[in-house]
DNA sequence: ACGATGCTTCGATAGCGATCGAAGTATGGA
DNA sequence: TCCATACTTCGATCGCTATCGAAGCATCGT
């Protein structure tokens, strides 16, 4: 007994109400001061600032001081798997906790996950890149082809500038909702922006939501089509 | 605030220690009785027996009677990989609890993963099959190729058996130890237990590891090259 | 320099849950 | 039938931690 990795350690940080309504705002993506994930908590401030000391200790979040205010964030993308991880077990085991609301449909079309597009948006066009060979995946990691790079290229991509030692290019990321993987990694983070840039959608304010124009969501679709 | 699956109450199922290790055990895919349960939780059966029925009502564990015993499993392979993803996040953030001796080299190097084959010799064999052409891959979920059946039909394997509504043939599931994905689902399980029917190898009494004989690993090496 | 804002630390409280002893239920064997 | 084994349920205890008030520290604006 007692081999291995302590799972416990991290799963009693998740395992707090309070601290598992932080995570998940935080799988946003955006970073938020202490005042704001309190208020997302239910709690005080003081009682927020033990939770993400614990959080940041636990190496689940990073903080980055600006200014008097402290910005808190997820620590890198694979705590935003994680977190999505558990969504999608939850989920599958009934363990909901839904509010009903117009915002819910909304957030299975298409929302932020982390820093990349997820929903039915992002498993399609996961799905478009695969089924057209311009990603091929070996396992867990995808890797993008001599076609893929010429067609990111003609979409205004330049995959040689998004090279990083720290984070990979491409990475499958588990969808709570659609509970089919879509496209993470600085690939799945360029993607996004380049939409976002172009005017295709934007962020919604209050939540994780992104919202298409009609003109953007007739581009996407036929941006990345899927053919049988 | 509040949207979405409630990944606090399993996150705290897991959050307990004696819980924990509990869940870690059953990841070796064989089930186990309350009372062994309890001795592997350091706790006395009545504490295992509440800690079990939590877990059984938040969908992580399933119990079999058989006479007078109650056997307790993980509920299902979701259950497993998500586990497996939790100690390969923990193991990341240096959250590790390791008691080194002899049995941790060879739990690298090959294990038991509820079913499957996990480990060094895991990620080999799923690499092997990946870059054969044998098995493809669309984002989560591998499909076999037409090449790749024949390849398991002259190894001893009938995929038109394996055939589930109940679990996927193919699925991959990451290894806490190596990082990557291995080889899950009932194809998986099947090669499994065709190396042990072959008499390649042999699940160590005492602990996850599976320990191949020297003709065994020779002949598995055969089996799954890696060509550059 | 001064107050205001954002956040942390300290200290005390309160409540939840892990734990175990004791008693109760079910199954198997003699 | 009677005892032993395997496990569950009940009840009480005890420790841990989430929580918040109050005070302290840092930064910004003026």
């Amino acid at each position: 007994m007692n081999e291995g990795p302590n799972i416990a350690q991290i799963a009693s940080l998740i395992g707090d109400p309070a601290r598992a309504n932080m995570l998940a705002a935080l799988t946003g993506g955006r970073a938020l001061t202490a005042t704001e994930l309190a208020a997302i908590g239910g709690i005080t401030l003081q009682t927020a600032s033990s939770h993400l000391s614990k959080l940041e200790a636990g190496g689940l979040l990073a903080q980055r001081k600006q200014g008097r205010h402290r910005y808190f964030a997820l620590a890198d993308e694979a705590a935003a798997r994680l977190i999505e991880t558990m969504m999608g077990f939850a989920s599958s085991r009934g363990h909901l906790r839904y509010r009903p609301g117009p915002k819910d449909p909304a957030l299975r079309k298409a929302r932020v996950c982390y820093d990349h597009l997820a929903g039915d948006f992002g498993v399609r066009m996961l799905d478009s890149f695969v089924c057209h060979g311009e990603i091929v995946s070996d396992g867990e990691n995808l890797s993008v082809t001599d076609k893929g790079r010429a067609q990111l290229d003609a979409f205004g991509i330049d995959l040689s500038s998004l090279a990083s030692n720290r984070r990979p290019l491409c990475k499958s990321c588990l969808d709570w909702s659609e509970r089919r993987s879509h496209l993470a990694g600085t690939l799945g983070k360029a993607l996004l922006g380049h939409m976002f840039d172009q005017g295709w959608a934007r962020r919604s304010e209050e939540s994780r939501a992104v919202i298409f124009t009609p003109e953007g969501e007739r581009k996407f679709l036929l941006q990345f089509p899927i053919d049988p």
